[in-house]
DNA sequence: TGTGCCCTGGTA
DNA sequence: TACCAGGGCACA
């Protein structure tokens, strides 16, 4: 399940891969992703150079030489497969991009809920989501600030991207867990001495994170950190596991349609 | 502020 | 065979 570190991951695979080259075709083989970026947005991005790779939130954000910018959600599924062009379609290929030099990037997607969106030059504006966990923009006053204004339980209030930018289901629930905070407690209710705790956790858990240790590297066919992300998780997906801090049983609820997961030892009400 | 929907592979 | 997983959006 792709999040921040997994995005980031992404896309700088992606920038070592096509930075600089020139669009030569486009295959979109998906209904739904059809409907997102259709026939005549495919066509527009022909012969387009691949000027900027950005990310923000849990967004890829592919700049082109004409001004124009591809927006690129993995959603739950969402990847990019890099090969040459005329590979076979990789699992779940739901779209191809080949450059001029014979790269080829598959969009796979097994359960196709990603989304591939052009915006046509001077179209584009920011992404209107909080600051980037991992920089000095998230400040622990900010983040205050932010809560005080929420009355709702402080987990769904995390999976909120306005109030900080790329923290999905599974690092909000052990964000929650490092920083011993109930996830039903009301946002507001947080003090700031465990608001810079829970602030400090989500940097500790999206740093620490399988995907972080490729930030500026190369994973390669025989890495498997989905091996590693099952093993290091501390409370998700581990409904009656006993906690690694305390022993006591790990509890799953669910909150807005989500599951969440927490030890009823460690964080109390 | 909460709920349902989009999607489909995996699991019970 | 039915149900569950969930990010983000539309809607009530």
């Amino acid at each position: 399940m792709p999040e921040l570190p997994e995005v980031e991951a992404a896309a700088q695979r992606l920038r070592e891969a096509v930075l600089g080259q020139t669009i030569a075709s486009v295959t979109v083989t998906h209904p739904a992703l059809r409907r997102a970026l259709p026939a005549a947005g495919q066509r527009a991005l022909l012969g387009a150079r691949l000027t900027r790779i950005d990310r923000r939130a849990k967004i890829q954000l592919l700049h082109l030489s004409d001004g124009a910018v591809l927006e690129v959600h993995f959603r739950m599924t969402g990847d990019w497969d890099i090969g040459v062009a005329n590979d076979p379609a990789p699992a779940h290929e739901r779209a191809r991009i080949v450059t001029e030099t014979g790269i080829r990037v598959s969009f796979t997607d097994s359960r196709a809920l990603g989304i591939i969106r052009r915006h046509a030059p001077g179209t584009f504006t920011e992404p209107d989501v909080g600051p980037e966990p991992l920089t000095d923009a998230f400040t622990v006053e900010g983040f205050l600030a932010t809560l005080a204004r929420r009355s709702a339980p402080i987990k769904p209030v995390l999976l909120d991207q306005h109030v900080v930018a790329g923290v999905g289901n599974i690092y909000a629930s052990e964000a929650l867990w490092e920083a011993r905070i109930h996830p039903a407690t009301p946002a507001r209710q947080l003090s700031k001495a465990r608001v810079t705790r829970l602030r400090d956790a989500i940097r500790h858990v999206l740093s620490n994170a399988p995907a972080a240790r490729y930030y500026g590297a190369t994973p390669t066919a025989s890495d498997d950190h989905t091996t590693d992300a099952e093993t290091m998780w501390q409370v998700y997906d581990r409904e009656g596991a006993p906690c690694t801090r305390c022993g006591r049983a790990i509890v799953r609820s669910v909150q807005a349609a989500r599951s969440t997961y927490h030890c009823p030892r460690c964080q109390r009400a």
